[in-house]
DNA sequence: AGGGAAACCCGAACGC
DNA sequence: TGCGTTCGGGTTTCCC
């Protein structure tokens, strides 16, 4: 269904047999909406949100970067999941749960309800999803995304490595665990200059961001916390979360820093800083 | 331009 | 046992 490679948890909600049913939304209309918590609804206005999303059909779902991307009728749906959301499709005569952000009500009796425990998720009614996708980086998986080109991507920003990572509009999809795991893997300092990379370690960084990614694809994602249902991949985590346990490869223990004020998980022999 | 801090949130985990 | 405090995930905004 998604014609983009699907990154990180995200592609739980797209893959078939993921089991929550959004593959199974296109073709139908939207006959109401219920916003329980305001906040949840970027823009516009929840009572426009409301009044125009009503009556809308959806055309297709797909993704970009970590936006869920869901064209209608006239306008776009999009949603991001941030820390905690989750969705489901369920039959219309489901109790509604606690932390139910946002409800869609099919004209089938069907479901989509937006469930996020601590509020950060957010929608976006758009008739130009450009304005929220626009400043997006490529896409991780995407082949056109070159390791000569990443290299001059790197090499245009005098930045540490790992927010540079993170930044979304120099790369799409990547979020700190991703990021630590994918760093370790490519056995390299989250604190390197990004500029002073070589072609050698910008090919051994692309290539461990893909295989991370498509590690956490395959498992259905992390379930960090109690947070997310379904994937296993916070089982596989090789650095994230392991302060002070042994590295696989070398057995010195997890260093866990802090880099641009997220937790940073590293083997400092395995990923010196120079 | 880049980096640091604060804000937005909740509930788990910790300290006493 | 129970209470208060700390933490951290993604992103935006503000400040230096």
């Amino acid at each position: 269904m998604p014609e983009l490679p699907e990154v990180e948890t995200i592609a739980r909600f797209l893959r078939e047999g993921a089991g929550n049913g959004l593959a199974g939304l296109p073709g139908s209309r939207i006959e109401s909406c219920q916003v329980l918590w305001p906040r949840t609804i970027a823009s516009p206005a929840p009572d426009e949100f409301i009044r125009r999303i009503a009556g809308q059909r959806v055309e297709a779902v797909s993704r970009r970067g970590k936006f869920l991307v869901i064209p209608l009728s006239t306008d776009t749906l999009l949603i991001h999941l941030r820390m905690s959301g989750d969705l489901r499709v369920e039959s219309g005569a489901e109790p509604i749960r606690k932390h139910d952000r946002m409800i869609l009500n099919f004209a089938d009796n069907r479901r989509l309800a937006f469930n996020d425990t601590r509020k950060f998720g957010r929608a976006w009614l758009t008739a130009d999803p450009q304005e929220e996708l626009g400043n997006l980086g490529p896409e991780p998986l995407d082949p056109g995304l070159t390791t000569q080109r990443f290299h001059a991507m790197l090499t245009t920003h005098g930045r540490q490595l790992k927010p540079l990572l993170m930044d979304q509009t120099f790369l799409a999809g990547l979020g700190n665990i991703y990021t630590d795991e994918a760093l370790y893997l490519a056995r390299l300092h989250p604190l390197r200059q990004a500029g002073q990379l070589t072609m050698k370690e910008a090919a051994r960084l692309l290539d461990a961001i893909r295989s991370v990614l498509t590690e956490g694809i395959r498992r259905n994602g992390a379930s960090i916390d109690w947070v997310y249902r379904g994937g296993d991949f916070q089982n596989h985590f090789k650095v994230y979360g392991r302060t002070g346990e042994a590295c696989p490869e070398c057995g010195t223990p997890i260093q866990r820093l802090v880099v641009g004020q997220r937790g940073t998980h590293i083997c400092p022999k395995c990923q010196p800083i120079r």
